[in-house]
DNA sequence: TTTT
DNA sequence: TTTT
């Protein structure tokens, strides 16, 4: 027990994302995701390095993934590795990797396709679109993440802070 | 919009934590926990600096802080900042900034006190308690948090593995 | 000790970044930033929420601060959090809370002003600017993020995957 | 560019950490790290799931997690993803999944074997053996993670606090 | 006010 | 192969 499994990503999607259902109304969006780091080796130069990620979201983000992102897309992505094997087509044990989903914030201009009026399509989590019955079981204002207590905005650029 | 708002501390309780109930059945915990660094000065010298942070959970989460941790406990948290503002007893807008808490790992070590049989008091999340229901909205196997696909487990030891 | 202390922001910048020099040679970029999340609340109204941080970058990063980043410049931040107190003009002590930076990559769009040609100002990190032989001190080819050990690039979207 | 590729975890080793030095001195140390997660399935049972996860840590931590950890160490671990590719026994090239180190903390329980007096083991980072002059290139008082400006500790259990 |  |  005890665990703690979280990875946290920014970068463009490789492909337009693949849209599966599965049965009735499982929908799986799964898209690759580059993150580029830039650093300088060892005489000095500026390298590049690019690493690719397999990322897949369940649930209803995967409809705002098929609807709002597409190849090139920039993205914050939140989630968990999970490595799975499975057996090749030689009957060998192979495996993979990927990063589940848990969250996702669009980076970086506004969405296009698809996208229906008055939307807010920016930022999306595993329970974007539960019902909000869903987390008020435990009291007429939950303070979870869909339902914060409600306090007055601080403005920190104000007289008396010395920042 | 497009935001992502998120810490991750690792620390030890400073008190026993303070146990609230608002209202009819909304439970709040907070405590202060204490995150520690070392580091080295400019003379050499290993410095030790410790941040303070006020924490807060609400919901089922608190009814496990009021059970499981106490004064010197350690804990993983994730959660978001929050600033409020208020008046203080001058009438003067001040500031305070609080660290919302979204999931609790209890570090190192057994739990004490009032803990019953067959728990596992680990780790939480604010759904954890959450009727399985509430989350059975879109899909017979929804792959949040609480219901993830099936997956065989991959040995990453094996044979063929350069690891 | 055994502390963690992390905190990870993407949001907007609310003004142009404000530069100050310390003494001979220590520059300091801080700038407000804003993290919006959307939610909806126990009747189901999309609801919006900001947050505003204080956010500081101390020694080279604070270069690139000031020269790419602006008012509504969107990017993603990690740091610390760090409460401070002071006393303010009636002598009473007071806290601000604020994030001092350590990495910081530039989101969404080119940067703008400023920028000579050849630059890559999207990412940086306290050890951007650092010369090479900091971290050379452990070997020809230290594994640290300014020079990763070589290796070859998986394409995830290869034959024998099933992904 | 403009990439972040960031992992966070909380878990055990699986086994004692493996100890290479590669060439004349660069040390490398490896080791699985279980990260156990448990949820509820879809009637209600718990269920508890562990992923494991490869782990290598370069340079002077490298030191460290020779001497302190050990199989069943609980620790936390803050790295990058890395998938690298390789040719396996029959030519076929096959790829494995690995977590590059860059930060680590030990967390409860006092360390064992090997510990010196008057070590302080519990935290760890890429630069924590550094020399101090490597950060020191741009002025007196970095603020770096090695060297913080200086600041009162604030209490935030004060008077005037509503926490 | 924690911890090592 | 860890841990509770």
């Amino acid at each position: 027990m005890a665990g703690v499994n979280k990875v946290i990503l920014v970068g463009h999607l490789g492909k337009d994302p693949e849209i599966r259902v599965i049965g009735n109304d499982r929908k799986v969006a799964k898209f690759t995701l580059a993150t580029t780091e830039t650093y300088k080796d060892n005489s000095g130069q500026r390298v590049e390095s690019t690493e690719w990620h397999n990322v897949e979201f369940w649930g209803p983000i995967a409809d705002v993934i098929e609807r709002f992102l597409k190849k090139g897309s920039q993205v914050f992505v939140e989630g968990r590795i999970r490595t799975r094997s499975y057996d090749d087509k030689d009957g060998i044990k192979r495996y993979v990797t990927e990063i589940v989903g848990q969250n996702m914030t669009m980076l970086g201009g506004k969405p296009s396709g698809g996208g229906g009026a008055n939307e807010s399509p920016a930022e999306y989590n595993e329970s974007t679109f539960t019902p909000t019955k869903a987390n008020n079981s435990y009291g007429a204002k939950p303070a979870s993440r869909d339902t914060p207590p409600p306090f007055a905005q601080a403005d920190p650029g104000e007289d008396d802070l010395p920042f």
